[in-house]
DNA sequence: ACGAAACACGAGCGATCGCTCGCGTTTCTT
DNA sequence: AAGAAACGCGAGCGATCGCTCGTGTTTCGT
């Protein structure tokens, strides 16, 4: 095997220069906008790269297909989304008590929708390529697994299945208040914290009285 | 001005034979399959009428173009989710305890989206024609107006604005119950009373200290 | 019974979109 | 300096889709 790094891709030679590596940031910047604005499907990929300001041959430089660009962003936004869901479902914020902790966990996971609207059309479209959907899902069903050990840390004798019922439901009342933010723009502040309410009334009669800090 | 009937349409004097109804509803049926299937724009108009049987042709004489379809469909929809809400959010549900009053609200109205997976996907499709969206966005503050009514009866000196804000939580989290039901078919019996849980937990605190029947 | 109108068919038109291809330009390597 | 390779362009190909049209069949009014 050659002993040069292979950037990322799995059989591609293909070498590229500094010009090369902004042109591809660029469409990708370009089409999450698109996307954002219209969905994958109705996103032409003629209109990504005039978007990007470049000809649709040069887009076809740096992505095979269409699909191939959302799955590069999607894995883009993917990877960001799980960093934001560690930094939010740190250990240090179980600490505190409940109303805190909502706090500390809602808002930056809140913010970062906000700045990437893309990722909401992209995850949740129903008409994204099979690949993202898949690699959605299964970080997904990590960040379930998460909540769930913060869970059980309140509910240790708990049989497992109910845990992972609740566990999936506090995600669906975060999206729920995702689409709430989307549609009511003016306002944010109001459904924010109205979002902040209902997770704390739903989680609050479960663990409202146990002990914060774990054995 | 003639005196005969004009049935529904604005001016075109076509008159319909009995088999030319029967034909209209089954493609209307076919279309509400297909559209629950892939959504309004990946739904060809060769597919629907695939779907019901028929030619390409026939499905253009009973509908001038795809959008006429989907608009059709989503106003016979949306008749019967108004009279749907019309029966769940009746005045004599609000007489009950709210535990039961959660009960008799939703589950006549999660019934009706499990029977019409086509009403899901056309109203809130971000690809479906303005006509449907704006429709239902009028009947969906019609519905705001009525919870918003039935919550001033507990809360007769809150803000209006605040009221709106609440209604409109309580119909996201309902939604947000929607999709959880959507993604889990299997358990479904235990996403539905977990969604009323979240619902009976979000208002309690408001409405559980008034006196359920009003002056 | 018979003419008119509604119903039914399916090949195919025009437009759109994903993507290609040939050729010219810029950048890297030696 | 010079060849190679990456970059860039945009007209246009092939496929798909919404929709039409010419033609034939069924039903209704009289």
């Amino acid at each position: 095997m050659p002993d040069q790094a292979q950037e990322a891709a799995a059989s591609k030679p293909r070498r590229r220069q500094a010009r090369g590596e902004r042109r591809a940031a660029q469409l990708l910047d370009a089409a999450a906008v698109v996307f954002a604005e219209v969905g994958y499907t109705a996103a032409s990929t003629n209109a990504i790269a005039r978007e990007a300001g470049v000809s649709p041959g040069t887009l076809y430089q740096f992505f095979p297909n269409k699909e191939a660009i959302a799955v590069e962003l999607g894995g883009r936004l993917l990877e960001q989304w799980r960093t934001t869901n560690g930094r939010a479902l740190s250990p240090e914020n179980v600490q505190l008590p409940l109303a805190q902790m909502v706090d500390a966990m809602v808002d930056p996971l809140l913010e970062f929708n906000s700045r990437n609207p893309a990722f909401h059309v992209l995850m949740h479209g129903p008409d994204s390529p099979g690949q993202v959907t898949e690699a959605f899902e299964t970080l997904h069903g990590a960040v379930c697994r998460r909540i769930e050990e913060l869970l059980a840390l309140y509910l240790p004798d708990t049989p497992k299945s109910e845990i992972t019922i609740f566990a999936n439901t506090v995600l669906a009342l975060f999206k729920a208040g995702l689409d709430l933010l989307a549609v009511h723009q003016d306002e944010q502040a109001a459904y924010r914290t109205e979002l902040k309410r209902a997770l704390f009334r739903y989680l609050d009669p479960v663990i409202g009285d146990c002990l914060p800090p774990g054995p």
